[in-house]
DNA sequence: CTAGGGTTAG
């Protein structure tokens, strides 16, 4: 027998959309619950297609999926309907949407005007243009040519894949039924690959624009490098700013190292009495951990506290890593504890703050309860791991997880690990071990990392090998100052100070110009 | 039920 909250709740999911079916639940168990009280209760077998395909839903779509539940559910279905293939398709990892796509035709199953969009997706996502292409002529085939939300899709398929030509064709073919969404796709596509110019020939060209083509236009901008103040004209030029085109400004800024304009820019939107969304303020508070402004980014903290917006992950993320660079290690711990759901980038951002602040050793029992929690990890883990002990002089733990990193984890050493295993090898004195290191290496030695040899052969007092490798260096990069510096302090220590006057002269003569801020390892 | 813009780690 049902009761009475069940059969309520099981009517509504017959008649409710998709998206409501979305909110259904809370949970995948609680979905669980409800599936075993209607299976045990015989009751489901007068409408079980439509129950189906709504838990179905709420297991392959919500914002927690559960694949292998839904493909649980997809299998026990009798024959599945074409919106259940609709649906596995669209959730599916890239590879398995083509499966259920071939199933589907397998089973007899025509693909309708809402399978393409999904399947054509997936191939963006996975800039898969081969399959992509024999989807396009599944469309034309099948008589889709002319549908605008397959075009469209196609376009944003072809332009993810760096296939602009296919794009433009797509466009021009469709001409007739292309609308201000296509027109966008296009301008995002330029943008993205390197060609701002042509992308903006096309937003003038627009017959129609709306608030997601200027935002489109303004993040083209604000990625290409030097054209942060075409952003910013036309940001000032839109006939109606919404909450989006603050974000796309405040997170150009950002991310091209305009910090000051970054967090001026949202002051100035808060000023306005204009809600922030969550891209503005993480956007703003990475603003913050870029400039290590701690009094910054606490005003952000609390102005996030003050809205009660929940420590969403991405915002969580962004204040523990803004708290580690700006030094304050309690409060970036307190956040990354409060945190219910984390992910790589959590756990990264907290190892990579605690190395950072010197300490090694909670960095290290950290990337351990990683693995004993089964987080996930990833090389970028690594380089914050092999960084703290770098810092604290943990030699033995430092090794062991690069022997972990890539036997148990089969991550391959970037430049970036390398360079920790020499710095931490350096400081801790064991220059030749270093150099040995530098040796066995499967690619080319970054100059930074000599530099972090000639500095660790100066902290030791290897002046022989210090100045071997410094002149090394130097010839190397000529035209870099901090070669030069690394070389007079190893003379200077060494009380050498007619080579010292050597290496000023040849600065002098050669003209290399200073570049303030050069860290050691950076450049 | 479907398409374009918007965010975090090195």
């Amino acid at each position: 027998m049902l009761s009475a909250h069940i059969a309520r709740k099981l009517a509504w999911l017959q008649h409710c959309t998709v998206t409501q079916a979305l909110t259904a639940f809370t949970t995948i168990s609680e979905l669980k619950q409800f599936h075993a009280h209607i299976t045990t209760s015989g009751l489901h077998h007068h409408h079980h297609h439509f129950i189906t395909a709504k838990l179905l839903i709420f297991s392959a779509l919500s914002a927690s999926p559960d694949l292998n539940y839904a493909q649980t559910l997809f299998n026990h279905a009798p024959s599945p309907s074409l919106f259940m293939f609709n649906t596995m398709i669209r959730a599916e990892q890239p590879i398995n949407s083509l499966q259920f796509y071939i199933q589907m035709l397998r089973s007899s199953i025509s693909p309708d005007h809402f399978t393409f969009p999904f399947l054509i997706k997936s191939c963006s996502a996975s800039l898969d243009t081969v399959v992509g292409r024999q989807l396009h002529s599944h469309v034309l085939k099948l008589g889709f040519g002319f549908d605008v939300f397959v075009v469209n899709c196609l376009i944003d398929m072809y332009s993810h894949c760096g296939e602009m030509g296919c794009a433009r064709k797509v466009f021009v073919e469709c001409f007739d039924v292309v609308d201000v969404v296509s027109w966008t796709t296009l301008v995002t596509g330029y943008s993205g690959c390197g060609n701002v110019d042509l992308a903006r020939k096309f937003f003038d060209s627009m017959p129609v624009r709306n608030g997601v083509s200027w935002n489109a236009m303004i993040t083209g901008y604000a990625r290409s490098g030097f054209c942060i103040d075409k952003a910013r004209e036309l940001f000032d030029e839109i006939p109606e700013r919404n909450g989006e085109s603050w974000s796309a400004m405040i997170s150009g800024y950002s991310q091209c190292g305009m910090c000051v304009e970054a967090i001026c820019l949202f002051r100035e939107m808060v000023g306005l009495g204009i809600v922030p969304n969550v891209g503005a303020i993480v956007s703003a508070v990475s603003a913050c951990a870029q400039l290590r402004s701690l009094e910054e980014g606490m005003w952000l903290h609390s102005l996030i506290e003050e809205r009660e917006l929940k420590l969403n992950l991405t915002v969580g993320t962004a204040l523990v890593d803004m708290y580690g660079k700006c030094g304050s290690i309690e409060r970036a711990l307190f956040v990354f504890n409060d945190m219910p759901v984390k992910n790589v980038m959590t756990w990264n951002s907290m190892i990579a703050g605690l190395a950072l602040n010197g300490y090694g050793k909670q960095a290290l029992s950290l990337f351990w309860r990683m693995q004993i929690v089964g987080a996930p990890l990833n090389a970028i883990t690594f380089i914050g791991v092999l960084a703290g002990c770098s810092h604290s002089g943990l030699v033995y733990e430092g090794k062991r997880a690069f022997e972990v990193m890539i036997q148990e984890y089969q991550i391959e050493p970037q430049l970036e690990h390398y360079g920790c295993m020499v710095d931490l090898l350096g400081r801790a004195g064991l220059v030749q071990e270093a150099l040995d290191f530098v040796d066995k290496m499967p690619v080319k030695p970054h100059p930074g990392l000599w530099g972090a040899l000639v500095n660790a052969c100066r902290i030791h007092g290897d002046v022989k090998l210090g100045e071997e490798l410094g002149k090394h260096l130097v010839e190397l990069e000529p035209n870099h100052s901090g070669r030069y510096s690394l070389l007079s302090n190893i003379f200077a220590a060494a009380e050498r100070w007619d080579d010292l006057a050597t290496v000023r002269n040849l600065v002098k003569n050669r003209n290399v110009v200073k570049s303030p801020g050069n860290s050691i390892l950076k450049t």
